[in-house]
This record gives structure tokens, sequence and C-alpha cells, in this order.
DNA sequence: ACGCGGCGAGAACGATCGTTCTCGCCTCCT
DNA sequence: AGGAGGCGAGAACGATCGTTCTCGCCGCGT
């Protein structure tokens, strides 16, 4: 009850800081005063800075593709439509002011040849996206090898946007993606 | 002469640790073991760790786009060739046992958002490569908007190969681009 | 010959980090 | 009522980091 109220309230301020910062950059010391728990009950949830960011990358991974299923549901029901608002998604998110490029992407780079753990859990996610987009282009008709492309467009342009601070990769990317949805014929 | 030679092997040293286990994570007394000169000798080359930073990715920026430019030069003398033939240099950057992806895009996630070096430094990467990539479907007859699209295609290789840890999305990508440069009547 | 300026090697310093411990207080059981 | 155990707040500890300082030595100019 309470317990899973402020295990959620440490791992909000935890992706907050760690998403926003990078992660050697944010303190345990940091990540206590944002939630605003005291530092023994930080490490009763979490007894190291490791399963903390663990737990950020795993909770992270979830919401993530279940927004980005909720959207493409919610947006047509047309399964050709429905891999072109994949795109729509990925505009939506880096037009927020806190976006930073892939969590994954970014604690993969910074830990990845140290921490195992990271690096599954980016590889991890990074399959579940290619997998979740293999399943719309299945149902579109559209062959694996165009899900494939697709996948490495969005990937693309997650990291041009951060990098370039705009989000207008997110409409080149979904252009692409037209020419080659027609181009594989759906 | 001496000069030149021993910031060269500073700037080896510091970019195969920096590349290899992320900046944060390598001290400047690894640099110094690695790199064979006295501490003191590398803070007369470099007055703080953020100027050794900056010169390491100003160094790689260069050769990189060097090393590629070589490369698709000699590979054919037809437009279109070289576009596709950029996949196949990053088929080969992949292939090394040392690659882990864009150094470029593990420092940006790493400091980009306390380092306005590091992240103009990246900036400054991708807006050379995505100009680099627009000049070639320029001569090729290509639009613009197709240059944007096979950059995104090649960034999304890179994070995909690194995090994936293998080098099949080269080939997946230049195939996209193949299908890209055809619809653009190249 | 002799002093002096620069060098190599590494100790030292202050800051910060992850993690644990101390201490005083509050609460709950009998 | 009284003691025992858990909690909040923060000090403390050992390690590590970026950076600077010390010290002994070598070479070079006069």
């Amino acid at each position: 009850m309470d317990h899973d109220a402020t295990r959620t309230g440490i791992l909000d301020a935890a992706e907050e800081l760690f998403y926003g910062q990078g992660i050697q950059a944010v303190g345990m010391d940091a990540v206590r005063t944002a939630s605003g728990v005291t530092l023994r009950r930080l490490y009763q949830y979490f007894p190291s800075k490791g399963d903390l960011v663990e737990a950020y990358l795993l909770r992270r991974d979830e919401r993530w593709r279940d927004e980005l299923a909720a959207h493409v549901g919610a947006a047509t029901a047309d399964p050709g439509g429905q891999l072109l608002a994949v795109f729509d998604w990925l505009a939506d998110w880096f037009a927020q002011p806190a976006f930073r490029g892939c969590a994954f992407v970014n604690a993969f780079g910074e830990l990845g040849s140290t921490a195992p753990a990271v690096a599954a859990a980016a590889r991890h996610h990074k399959d579940a996206f290619a997998a979740y987009l293999a399943g719309l282009a299945d149902t579109a008709g559209a062959p694996p090898a165009t899900a494939a492309h697709l996948a490495l467009l969005a990937e693309g342009a997650i990291t041009a946007a951060a990098v370039r601070g705009d989000a207008t990769p997110a409409v080149e990317a979904k252009a692409a993606a037209r020419v080659l949805l027609r181009a594989a014929g759906v």
C-alpha cells in the first residue's frame, strides 16, 4: 500500500534525475533529496545504486512501450496507418522539454561496457520495440525486412532529435517510412 | 616534433579509454598510465579533463569523416553507388571488436546536459555527416529529403549495431537505402 | 665547477561518491 | 508504566576523482 507509493516516488525521482542528467552524474543523495525519503529507506527499497538503476530502466521500458502501443492503438485501426502513427508518437515525445534521447541508449553508452545488466536492459528494450513493429508490419502485410527498416528509421530519429534538439527528425522519418511502405506494397 | 608525438600519444590513449569505457568511468590517472606520460605533462598539454575530452571528440570527428570519405571515394565513381557505399563502410566499422556505437552519441548522453562543449561537438559531428550525405545526394540527383532519410537510417544502424552487438543493421540499412534511392529516381 | 631551471615520480589535497553507523525520539506491546 | 524496537536526520567512513605540490635529480649555461 504505502510501500508501493514510496517505491513509486523513489523511482519517479530517480527516473527524472537519471534520465535528465545521466546516471553517473546523479548521486544517491540527490535521489534521496528529490524523493523526500530518508537515505536508510532508500537503501531498504534498493540495496544498491545498481539495483535502483535496473529498476529505473525496467519500469521505463514497460511504460514507454505501453504508452506507444496505447497511442498507436487509439490513432487508427488501419494496420499501415498504425505503423505511421508510431512516428507521430515519436514527434510528441521529441517535443517534450525533458526529452533527451533514448534512456537505454544513454545508459548503454555510459555503463554498457561495465554493467552487464544495463547492456541487457538496453538490448531487451530494442528487441521488444523491434518485435512490436514486426507485429504491426505482419498484420499490415509488410515483409519483416520492412519492419526492420522502420525500426532503424525510428532509432535514428530518436538520436537525431536528441542531438539536434528539435523534433523534425520524426516527420522526416515518417516521410521515409511512407516511401518504404509504399514500396513494400502496403 | 616530439611535442606533437606525445600529444598524439595522449589522445590515442584517451580515445581508446573514453570510447571503450565511457568518459566519466576513466580517470586522468588511467589516461596517464595508458599514455606513459607523467601527470604533470598531461596537464601541460590539456589543462583540464574537459579540454582533453574536447580534443578527443574533435580529433575523432575529423578522422571519422576523413575515413568515411576516403572509403566512399575509393569505392566507386557512381554517385548513387557512393551513397550506398556509406553503409558498406558502416558495416566494416561495426565489425571491429572495439566498436561501441557513436562516440558522440555516447558522450552526449553522458555529459550533454551539463557540458555544452560536448553537446556542441555532437551536434557538429551529426551536422557535418548530414551535410556530407546531402552533397553526395545532390550530385546523384536525389532530393535533399532523401539525404535526410539516409542519414536517419545510418544513425539508427549505428545505435542498433551497438546495442545488439552485431553488424547486420548496416546491411538492413543499406537495403532500405536502396529502396529510398530507387523511389527517388536515382 | 657550480648554481639553476625543468623534469619524472608520486604523494597530497579537497571534493564527492556509495554505503553504513550513530543517536535521539516515537510508538507499540504487555 | 516501562522497555524494546523501529524510524528520521545526518554524521561518518573508505574509496576515488581531478588537480596541485613536493622532492630529488639531471642537464645546461657561464
